[in-house]
DNA sequence: GGTGCGATTGCA
DNA sequence: GCAATCGCACCA
């Protein structure tokens, strides 16, 4: 089967794979509806020593498809009303992954700012849950647009309970 | 079984 | 500035 994003793509640090996903298409099908988008703003959750990470307090519930397969969605509800988009990054087994905080949609470039309006935008929601994103038909990545000629990097958005980790430089966007 | 809160958003 | 809203991590 050929593919537009390798399968190796994903299985990357996660700090790798948010800078290369600004810029790429992600699709969203609907019946026979697809909503297309770019990605310009992402943040990188590395690992179980990254105190901001779900996956700081190890395997639970919720965490675990943190831990599957490179390329495995992680949607969880957050503050009880929104949902938001991660992509599994690195081997099975070890929890890391990429939120992905705005995209801009194709053809109208309207920018959809914030990891809930993201979500709602492309009607992303509980049932996406562990599944993976080179086989759920419903989601795909396609073609990369552009490639950045400068990529922002900022700490990450509401981790203040992080220490040290709220403060990398770990939130990637295009200018 | 009870409690506190969050990788946010929208409105006052 | 702050309410909305609920799954779940954590403690007992």
């Amino acid at each position: 089967m050929r593919r537009i994003i390798h399968k190796k793509f994903f299985n990357r640090d996660a700090h790798i794979v948010a800078r290369d996903l600004l810029g790429r298409e992600i699709r969203r099908r609907i019946g026979s509806r697809v909503v297309r988008a770019v990605i310009t703003e992402t943040e990188a959750y590395m690992g179980p020593h990254d105190k901001a990470s779900h996956a700081h307090r190890g395997l639970t519930k919720r965490t675990a498809p943190m831990f599957g397969h490179p390329g495995t969605l992680y949607v969880y509800l957050v503050y009880g009303m929104h949902y938001c988009l991660n992509l599994v990054t690195r081997e099975k087994g070890y929890p890391a992954a990429v939120l992905v905080r705005a995209v801009r949609l194709l053809p109208s470039g309207i920018l959809i700012n914030g990891p809930g309006r993201v979500t709602r935008a492309l009607a992303i929601a509980k049932s996406f849950n562990n599944k993976n994103i080179f086989s759920d038909k419903r989601l795909m990545l396609g073609p990369r647009h552009f490639t950045p000629k400068q990529i922002r990097k900022t700490p990450r958005i509401g981790v203040p309970y992080a220490g040290a980790w709220a403060h990398k430089p770990l939130r990637f966007l295009i200018e």
